[in-house]
RNA sequence: GGGCGAAUAGCUCAGUUGGUUUAGAGCGCCUGCCUUACAAGCAGGAAGUCGGGGGUUCGAAUCCCUCUUCGCCCACCA
């Protein structure tokens, strides 16, 4: 390479994708289970298969980058593990979205013949996001490639599923959990968003059925669940009610008689301090209900797509209706009834779909859960013993006080596009017997039918295996011997519940060890007003647009630079030139240092090790001594994950010293054939070798 | 109702356990330079009562208290 023939101006998009060729082609990235080399092991955050690359993913792929390129110049076997998520309501919604546009229903196109659509979208359209990493030179080991539907990923899955069940971990429930009505599938409680709201608080009266002219007052956000009420409940130290305990109140509009009891469950302050139990459409009242000394009923007023049933309690004019309209006639019929009190403004928060913000509906079925508490347990130990380490540390706490407090898992999915889950049911009604095994029984032991269960799994339920599932777990595998556990996770605070938590269970509960030592969370994104980036707010930066403008340099250092330890990175989507220009300056920076250096390397040089000392001048003593001290600083920064300081420190080596002052000061003497020409030539080279900071020569883009 | 984070030059941000900083960088701004690696550059410069108030200390942007303004998370007050 003639450095004199290069343009002056550094233009990325002509070198990166050749040199990123080269390190392929060269295996580089490729880890190598039989070395004797110390592992170091970063699994990748699988982003969902038919995710386009975004900012976040930028910052969060290049940190894991910095971190395993690190370790790789140190001399350790580095692994980065790549790979996608099938991510089942995410995806499941991207297809049917697709067919709707034919006009079709993902039932009107039946099960199988849509998952194989799915799979045909996921294997034309899916995985450019791997692409898209190698565009901003994410160097993952693409020989280890998995996904998490993947038929031996599959297989841990499933085992996983069925470990569980016979260890009395897991269970089938019976119980009120968050549905979405639009997505058509149970949540766990994680999925189902805390968001504000205004809205109203009805007081609704309900009249004394052997006193019909007095009635008792009840406040509820949701007038249109007071046909599935079963009683009302007071709590047993509050006065004002104690003259109407044990009697009994009609439901107004239907006329229904239910009881009125006590619960501590009330809070005597709130509305009117009596509550309306609806079992079926609230898990606390559900929980009421259960612990009631009355033999109650649990009728559903609201189906599973949000509207009333056409059951006789329900007033014949709702019936059917959507759950809002539902709630304009209620109320408008109470009024008419003369029978609400008042309405009153009401700030409270309502849970949505994490994936498509649909308020959830509490809905009461039968769903597949996880108890977490064993779980957790170890989980919780290994933390508070600092096995298990977190950067920024206070999200450590946020860890602790979610698994001390943890519920169990609702692991079911009403979706298609998932694990299957393995639980068979028996036809036979005399029989009634459930199998959970690996693989499909031909019958029952009492000669009927077996009907698999209809639901996948929670995406999570598979991803929480990701640093061992990856490795070819449950198989006793040689990476699965030599790279778990893991090292660094990187990944942002917003799944510490979803996935970093569960992750650190499965580790211990399958593996019987933590499944990485530190936990590093990266910030968000945002834009100068401090917004999140996102695709509705259309204030997000396209990194690939970033990288064929500036390069991928320009736009990993300014992402690395532009945060401190854990902290939001700010950037303005409206002007990329200032956002990206101390990336693409210092990108442009190095190229000149390196061309710099390499035209002047055509003349001899004397080997480093064979200088004496005393035949340098000071100025060489000094850049060495500089350039040993950069190498330190370096290296404590990233042992201690800070990787603001370390941009900052290269960057005002490279820069400052050996750029403005050395190379300045020893020009005369570079082009000179004696010594001194060929000493300052040496040491100049030696700023930018990776020598300087492993020990073995070899220059600084390559291996 | 709990918990957490942020507030430092016009803008975007560093500042690791209180003291080598009389507060740093990039962009922008001002002055002079096309000095053959780089004008995406070089030499130099202006610019901040480190959100307000109080306290601890010989010493605080850094620790404590309090207030203000933004942002985030958790929670079975319907």
């Amino acid at each position: 390479m003639k450095a004199l023939e290069l343009p002056p101006t550094y233009d990325p998009s002509t070198i990166e994708r050749a040199i990123y060729q080269r390190w392929m082609d060269a295996g580089v990235f490729t880890a190598d289970n039989a070395s004797d080399r110390d592992p170091y092991v970063i699994v990748i955050p699988p982003p969902n298969v038919t995710d386009v690359l975004h900012m976040g993913h930028g910052l969060n792929n290049t940190l894991q980058d910095v971190l395993i390129r690190f370790e790789r110049m140190r001399g350790r076997e580095a692994l980065w593990l790549p790979g996608t998520d099938h991510a089942g309501i995410a995806t499941q919604n991207v297809v049917e979205r697709v067919i709707a546009q034919e006009g079709l229903t993902r039932h009107d196109v039946g099960r199988d013949a849509f998952v194989k659509r799915i799979w045909s979208h996921v294997e034309t359209k899916g995985s450019t996001i791997l692409e898209q990493l190698k565009a901003i030179g994410a160097s993952c080991d693409w020989s280890r490639t998995r996904f998490t539907l993947d038929e031996e990923y599959s297989r841990a899955v499933i085992k996983v599923f069925v470990t569980l069940y016979h260890e009395d971990l897991l269970y089938r429930g019976h119980r009120v959990i968050h549905w979405c009505p639009r997505c058509s599938t149970s949540l766990s409680d994680e999925e189902a968003e805390f968001h504000d709201r205004t809205a109203q608080l009805y007081h609704i009266r309900y009249r004394l059925r052997d006193e019909p002219q007095r009635h008792v007052v009840v406040a509820t956000t949701r007038p249109e669940t007071m046909f599935g009420d079963v009683c009302l409940v007071f709590h047993p130290d509050d006065e004002r009610f104690a003259d109407v305990n044990g009697r009994s109140v009609l439901i107004p509009l239907s006329d229904i008689e239910i009881p009125i009891g006590t619960s501590d469950h009330v809070e005597q302050d709130f509305g009117t301090g009596m509550l309306k139990v609806t079992p079926a459409h609230d898990a606390n009242d559900f929980d009421i209900a259960n612990e009631s000394p009355l033999d109650l009923d649990r009728p559903v007023v609201i189906d599973e797509h949000a509207k009333m049933t056409n059951i006789d309690r329900v007033p014949v004019s709702l019936q059917g209706l959507d759950r809002d309209e539902a709630r304009k006639q209620t109320v408008e019929l109470l009024e008419k009834a003369g029978l609400m009190d008042r309405i009153e403004p009401y700030e409270h928060r309502v849970r949505k779909c994490y994936r498509c913000h649909t308020i959830v509906e509490p809905f009461l079925s039968d769903q597949w859960f996880v108890k977490m508490k064993p779980l957790a347990a170890p989980a919780l130990a290994a933390y508070r013993q600092g096995d298990i380490r977190f950067v920024p540390e206070r999200w450590g706490k946020v860890y602790e006080n979610w698994l001390e407090d943890i519920r169990d898992w609702n692991i079911s999915r009403q979706l298609w596009w998932g694990h299957r889950i393995p639980a068979w049911y028996c036809t036979s009604e005399s029989c009634g017997k459930t199998i959970v095994a690996e693989s499909a029984p031909n019958k029952c032991e009492c000669g009927a039918v077996l009907r698999q269960d209809e639901d996948v799994l929670d995406t999570w339920f598979s991803s929480w295996l990701w640093p061992f599932a990856t490795l070819g777990w449950p198989n006793k595998t040689p990476d699965v011997r030599r790279f778990y556990p893991n090292h660094s996770m990187v990944t942002g605070p917003d799944i510490i519940f979803f996935w970093v938590a569960r992750m650190i269970m499965a580790g211990f509960h399958f593996m019987g060890e933590k499944p990485f030592t530190t936990v590093y969370l990266n910030g968000m994104v945002r834009d100068t007003q401090n917004r999140k980036m996102s695709k509705s707010l259309g204030n997000g930066i396209d990194p690939l647009h970033v990288v064929e403008r500036y390069g991928a340099d320009a736009l990993r250092y300014t992402v690395v630079a532009g945060s401190a330890t854990g902290a939001d990175v700010n950037l303005d989507p409206d002007d990329l030139d200032t956002s990206f220009a101390v990336g693409r300056n210092f990108a442009n920076k190095l190229w000149n240092i390196g061309r710099f250096i390499l035209t002047n390397l055509e003349k001899p040089v004397t080997p480093i090790a064979a200088i004496d000392a005393g035949q340098m001048e000071l100025a060489d003593r000094w850049i060495l001594a500089r350039t040993q001290r950069a190498v330190t600083e370096t290296t404590e920064a990233l042992d201690a994950f800070r990787f603001s300081e370390t941009a900052n420190t290269i960057y005002h080596f490279l820069w400052d010293e050996v750029a403005d002052w050395y190379i300045e000061q020893v020009k005369p003497r570079l082009g000179q054939d004696g010594p001194s020409g060929e000493i300052a030539r040496s040491v100049l080279g030696r700023t930018l070798h990776r020598r300087a900071v492993t020990g073995r020569c070899r220059p600084l883009y390559s291996r």
